[in-house]
DNA sequence: GCATCTGTTTGATCTATGTCAAGGAAATCG
DNA sequence: CGATTTCCTTGACATAGATCAAACAGATGC
C-alpha cells in the first residue's frame, strides 16, 4: 500500500532538487508550493518545459537518471516514494498506473499547448497566455472558474517567466508593462496583478480553444 | 482480447483524418505512413504538436473529442480499435495499460525536447535538429544507429517543417539551402538528403544530450 | 540613516527571422 | 508537346524581439 512507503522532503525556493542526468532512485508528488522542470543547452540557454503544481508528479518509472532539471521556484513540500517500491506498487495494483497514464495524458496535452505558444504566439500573446494559465491554476484551488475582476500574486520571477516562454526577462517587463498601459491587467508592486476582465485577457492570449492548460 | 477487436483504415496523403473537436470513438495505432498533429489558431497559425510514425498511438481513452487535427504526410494506414473496447480490454489487461503508459511518457520527453527547441535554439539549429530527428528515426527501422555517412527521404513538404519548427517556409528553404552550402548536408531534388558527417549534425544541432527524441 | 544587493524597468541599438514578391523546377494534365 | 499546378528557392525589405547599458525600487544589513 502507497501510505506505508512514503516519505516527506522539504525544499527552500531557489534550491535545485536534481540536475538532468543526476541519478534519482525516488518519484515524488508536490504537497505545497512550486516547482519548474528545465533544460539547459551548453551554452547556457535555458527552457522551462514542466511547471509542477501541488498534486503534480515527478519521476519516471522504470528510468534511474533525471531527464531534467528540477527546481523550487517557492518553498517546496514533496511526498516520496522509492522508485523501487513504487514500481512493485504499480504492478500490485492497476488503479494506481490507470491514475498515472490520466495524469501523463492531461501533461502531454498541457505540453502540446505550450508548443503552440512558443511555436506560433507573440510576446505579448506568451505573456497574456501565462497570466491566464496562473488565473486559471489560482481559481481553481478555489473550486472557481476565473471570471471578471481576478486577483493574485504571480509565483515567478521576470526570469523564470522569460525560460517559460522562450523570451528574454527584458521582453517579458516591457511586455508586462505594455499589458498595463492598456489596461489588460494591473500591477501592484512587482507581483501582485489584477486581472479587470478575464475575457478580455483570453482574447489578447489568442486563445481559440479554452487554453485550459491546467484545468 | 485485442486481436478480436481490431479493424484497419487507410488513407491518402494529404488528407486530414479528423479535425480538432471532432468526435473521435477510436483509438489507433500507424501501421504504416506518417502522420502529424496540430493546431491551429483563429488567424491560420499552425503549430505541429507531434509527429506520428509507424507504432505510434493516437487517440485518447476517456476522452471522445479530438484535441488536435491528425493528418496524413503520406499514405496512411492504421490500426483502429472502437474506443469503448480498447477502454474495457485496458481494464481486464493491465499489461496494455502499463504499455501505453510507457508509450505517453516517451512522448512526453519528445514533447520537452521539442519545446526546447521552439523555445531556445535557432533557425539553423532547429533546421539541423530536425533532420537529425528524421536520420535517427530512419536508422532505427534499420535498428542501426546512424553514424558517419547517411542518406534517406524527407517525408515533410518544407512547409510541413515550418509548422514542426515554428518558422516560415522560407527561412526553411534558406536554412537548408545555408547548411547545404556549409556542406553540412547533401540534398539531391527536393527531398533526398545525405549527412556527409553525423556527428558534425549534431554539433549543428545544439543538443549535449543525445537528443533521442525517438530513440 | 546609508550602503548594498537583487530583481526590475526602460532606453538605444542591432539582428534574426518574417513578409512580400518574383521566378525556377519538377510533376501532372490536356 | 506545351500548359498548368505545386512546391521550392531567392531577393529586397520590414520588424519583433534580442542585446547592451543604465538607472530604479524594495529588501536587507550595518
Amino acid at each position: 500500500m502507497l501510505e506505508a512507503i512514503k516519505f516527506y522532503r522539504s525544499f527552500e525556493a531557489g534550491q535545485t532538487i536534481v540536475w538532468s542526468g543526476d541519478r534519482m532512485d525516488f518519484v515524488a508528488s508536490v504537497v505545497s508550493g512550486i516547482a519548474t522542470l528545465s533544460q539547459t543547452m551548453e551554452d547556457g540557454r535555458r527552457q522551462m518545459v514542466g511547471l509542477l503544481l501541488p498534486s503534480d508528479f515527478v519521476g519516471r518509472p522504470g528510468r534511474d537518471t533525471a531527464a531534467y532539471d528540477v527546481t523550487a521556484t517557492t518553498d517546496l513540500l514533496m511526498c516520496c516514494f522509492r522508485k523501487k517500491a513504487f514500481e512493485d506498487v504499480m504492478i500490485s495494483t492497476p488503479h494506481v498506473g490507470q491514475r498515472l497514464l490520466e495524469m501523463t495524458l492531461d501533461e502531454l496535452d498541457a505540453a502540446r499547448e505550450w508548443m503552440l505558444l512558443l511555436g506560433r504566439k507573440t510576446a505579448r500573446e506568451k505573456i497574456a497566455s501565462l497570466i491566464a494559465i496562473i488565473a486559471r491554476r489560482d481559481a481553481a484551488l478555489k473550486l472557481m472558474e476565473p471570471q471578471g475582476r481576478v486577483s493574485f500574486d504571480l509565483p515567478l520571477s521576470r526570469e523564470a517567466m522569460s525560460d517559460y516562454l522562450g523570451l528574454t526577462l527584458e521582453t517579458v517587463s516591457r511586455q508586462i508593462s505594455a499589458l498595463r498601459r492598456d489596461g489588460v491587467i494591473d500591477v501592484k508592486g512587482k507581483r501582485q496583478i489584477t486581472i479587470p476582465d478575464f475575457d478580455r485577457l483570453i482574447e489578447e492570449a489568442g486563445d481559440d480553444s479554452d487554453g485550459g492548460f491546467l484545468t
